[in-house]
DNA sequence: GTCTATAAAAAGATAGAC
DNA sequence: GTCTATCTTTTTATAGAC
């Protein structure tokens, strides 16, 4: 098995996309199925409930979430302007992942909430490792989580004034690295 | 009716209450009645059908979405910080409503999708009235995002790294305010 | 591996008694 | 206004043919 079962990566990739464009109520199994163009029972071989399909959304988060990381300690460009850069990024893999895992998170699967903790546990490690100071790598994770919701939402104000503007956002990481604080 | 029907109030706050710590999955019609402590006749009585609920909590959430407007608008603290503060805050009855706005609209439901981008679109007009600079009320408006996001979701870095150190990121505002931008 | 058919459970909604 | 009983639809899951 060389290539291992392309029906089982097109429910997941259905079931994602589900998630990421319609929410958690609108992926039935049923409708994962017909987007992945199976059966429910051809679905159900791959993936033995819906709790299976949840976990796998939450294992392939971890595998993409690893190389984000490595990529993100690596950056040239520093590991802040990489986070704030790739937290506005739609549709990629990881941003897909990611989303998926909120709506499963925000419908109150507990392993998926766990997973999204999990992950920005060690992002702020690495801004820590960058900027040294706490609250200079709090404002960077909230502007990066504000990103990432925004831009995952269209038809927000993000849409009507933000889009575009991520360079200008940008050019606002040097000054804020500067940023004075109180910490001991 | 001078005090119209409290058994509606306490349907409704029980929705809110199920959508906010449970998720939407977890907010039936059963589940609704059962923590309001009333049968599903007896919900049903007051509202006719799942939208119906969703519809009320849309409904409550602009008049308080209005209250916080006029209180941004005349704070003392000015419109930026006052933002950013009660960002941060959790169980006030705005937060709750803004939550459970968040848990229908990324679950499908399409009108509290709406009425969130409306919601942001009007903080951020104000935000604007106070800084000028869009490149800076954007920035703001992300903090107050991320903001939003970790302190509604126990159990996150927030939770172990950012929670009491709201003083701090206040401290930051005025040096946020006075970030230069290449805006025209 | 994938399908159809079917069962089992859960959720949303109606009818009518009180 | 609130309840119980019931119905319908949707969703999840199983069984077994191909």
């Amino acid at each position: 098995m060389a290539r291992p079962a392309a029906a089982r990566a097109k429910v997941l990739d259905a079931y994602i996309s589900l998630l990421c464009e319609e929410g958690e109520r609108a992926a039935t199994l049923e409708a994962t199925a017909t987007r992945a163009g199976v059966s429910k029972g051809g679905l159900l071989y791959h993936f033995a409930s819906k709790e299976a399909l949840a976990d796998a959304v939450i294992k392939m988060s971890e595998d993409f979430v690893r190389i984000d990381l490595n990529d993100m300690r690596g950056a040239a460009e520093g590991s802040v302007s990489y986070f704030i850069r790739t937290s506005a990024e739609v549709n990629t893999e990881l941003d897909r992942l990611l989303t998926a895992l909120q709506r499963l998170a925000y419908s109150g699967v507990e392993a998926a909430t766990e997973q999204l903790a999990s992950i920005n546990e060690r992002w702020f490690e690495v801004l820590m490792e960058e900027v040294g100071d706490k609250s200079i790598a709090h404002l960077v994770m909230l502007v990066g989580e504000g990103l990432y919701a925004y831009s995952g939402t269209p038809g927000t104000w993000y849409e009507r004034h933000f889009e575009g503007n991520l360079s200008q956002l940008l050019e606002l990481v040097p000054q804020l690295k500067k940023l004075k604080t109180n910490n001991e």
